[in-house]
RNA sequence: GGCGCCAUCGUCUAAGGGUUAGGACGGAGCCCUCUCAAGGCUCUAAUAGGGGUUCGAAUCCCCUUGGCGCUACCA
């Protein structure tokens, strides 16, 4: 039975690394019809807080995946602590009475890494008792093997064989001297008792995991399979951080720019892993279907984003075109709460008139309020007059075309094809061009020259507010 | 510093000894067209460098360079 994990610690937002790792633990775990797991890491009380496990749930929920069990370690505190003492019986494992910031210089900068304190390590049973017992503070180290030249190794499912000499491995802490597991020892600890088949991560506990094999030989257990994951960068080549990169790094961020939670996840799936053929939009099921670890590449991947475009360009294609495959009366349902956040009131059976005109003018949800917003406003912004002015053409042939316009729109029948056809007789009538028609009339009930195709726009705004709107047209034009 | 990992167009990637090094995004152009989109077509641009192995290397080996990670009583 396969079994992952996805483990955040709750000091942050969820970060999109995380979001992915997230999501590469889910596909497998459905892929295999095997558990998913979310287990939060907040051993370290004094950096974990409540807001941020609320905004790592917020943006796990919007992501619509779910998972199938949940744990906290901070419930588990006393598995910990005796799984720690457990593995210091077998001899794996001993008290460091080090006092807590002696001599963090000497450890780094001179030769070889620093590996333990041999002091600490030799200490006698009865010493080592007679201390704690006196009530001096320390830490339980494990005991890495070093009097043999031996290699921890492992065989990661995504990097391949791996190997690591044990007198490269320092002793690490297991407990700290407030008694509280590390994250080393509580993680393996949950792993075993969890029966994780597979843990699948970021890149960046790779060198960890030879200190993991460690400790489930001492816990006496079989090591999980493993599969790490490249890491995201940023396009300046540093891992991503809220400090340096700002929100970009947060899932929420795309959230709240408006993109679909499929896109996004599909876009996320499309970094650092590949199906092998050339498709790049998958659904759901797609991704489940062809997901593997074979697939998954081994450098590490840029999420392009800029101060210009503060998203990566591809997140936005994939999203326009999830838009662009919804049908019209989710895209209506999606876009129904962005334009109520905006303040404006409009009927869900007007928004599904509309929506199908925007359809395939807007990259993200939020473009709605952009593209559509002459749809939602009682009276127009003020534009410029200019802009009513038809190519090749001047105001008083804007004024001729909107006067034109106006009488033929008081009995026109408001369709596509009724309007198409009078509006371009008129524009024969008048001896002008289609285009030189449509423009004026455009710019006077939109208020810009961009827009949706005008019939469908006129049919859906109604003959009273195209009427109204041309006569502030010919107003402005008349001043 | 030590140890570990990585290296194909600007970005995401395919090709795991023999291809004009393929696709996508982006950019440029053309077509379509009532504007804008969408769509179609074309173009743009890559195997970090140096040595091997081989009839033949993007692909295998070594070195260099560069990047990332770990080296905490953070996770």
């Amino acid at each position: 039975m396969v079994r992952v994990r996805f483990a955040p610690s709750p000091t942050g937002y969820l970060h999109i690394g995380s979001a992915r790792t997230f999501i590469f633990n889910w596909l497998f775990a459905r892929r295999q019809k095997g558990a998913m797991i979310l287990r939060i890491d907040d051993t370290d009380v004094e950096r974990n807080t409540q807001a941020s496990l609320d905004s790592i749930f917020n943006g796990l929920n919007w992501l619509d995946l779910g998972w199938d069990e949940f744990y906290q370690q901070s419930d588990r505190l006393e598995l910990y602590r005796v799984k720690a003492w457990e593995i210091f019986a077998r001899g794996y494992a001993y008290r460091d009475f080090t006092p807590m910031n002696a001599a963090p210089e000497e450890r780094s900068s001179e030769a070889g890494a620093w590996l333990c304190n041999p002091e600490m390590r030799a200490l006698s049973a009865e010493e080592s008792e007679r201390r704690a017992a006196a009530g001096e503070p320390f830490v339980l180290r494990f005991r890495v093997p070093r009097e043999t030249e031996r290699r921890v190794e492992f065989e990661d499912l995504v990097y391949g064989a791996q190997s690591k000499a044990c007198d490269d491995i320092e002793d690490f802490a297991l407990l700290r001297s407030n008694g509280a597991p590390t994250y080393h020892h509580a993680s393996c600890v949950d792993d075993a008792d969890l029966r994780i088949s597979h843990v699948v991560r970021g890149q960046d506990h790779l060198s960890n995991t030879f200190k993991h094999i460690l400790i489930f030989e001492a816990l006496g257990v079989d090591s999980p399979l493993f599969a790490h994951l490249p890491l995201l960068i940023a396009p300046d080549g540093a891992k991503l951080s809220k400090r340096k990169h700002g929100p970009v790094v947060s899932v929420m961020t795309y959230k709240d720019a408006g993109f679909l939670p499929h896109s996004y996840v599909n876009f996320l799936c499309l970094l650092g892993w590949s199906p092998k053929d050339d498709r790049e939009k998958m659904t759901r099921q797609e991704l489940i279907e062809v997901f593997s670890f074979e697939g998954v590449n081994r450098s590490n991947a840029v999420v392009n984003f800029s101060e210009e475009d503060p998203i990566d360009p591809k997140a936005l294609w994939l999203n326009s075109q999830a838009i662009y495959a919804l049908p019209v009366e989710e895209l209506a349902a999606h876009l129904a709460p962005v334009v109520a956040a905006a303040g404006f009131e409009i009927a869900p059976e007007k928004l599904l008139k509309i929506t199908p005109l925007i359809q395939e003018r807007i990259k993200t949800l939020n473009d709605v309020l952009t593209v559509a917003d002459f749809f939602f406003v009682a009276e127009l912004a003020d534009y410029d007059t200019g802009e009513l002015t038809p190519q090749k053409g001047d105001a008083a042939m804007a004024l001729r075309v909107l006067e034109r316009a106006r009488v033929a729109l008081e009995s026109a029948e408001f369709t596509h094809d009724g309007l198409d056809s009078v509006l371009r007789a008129e524009a024969t009538a008048l001896g002008v061009k289609a285009g030189q028609m449509f423009q004026p009339i455009r710019v006077a009930v939109c208020g810009r020259k961009v827009a949706p195709p005008l019939f469908e726009t006129l049919e859906v705004l109604g003959r009273e507010t195209c009427l109204v709107r041309i006569d502030q047209a010919v107003r402005k034009l008349r001043n």
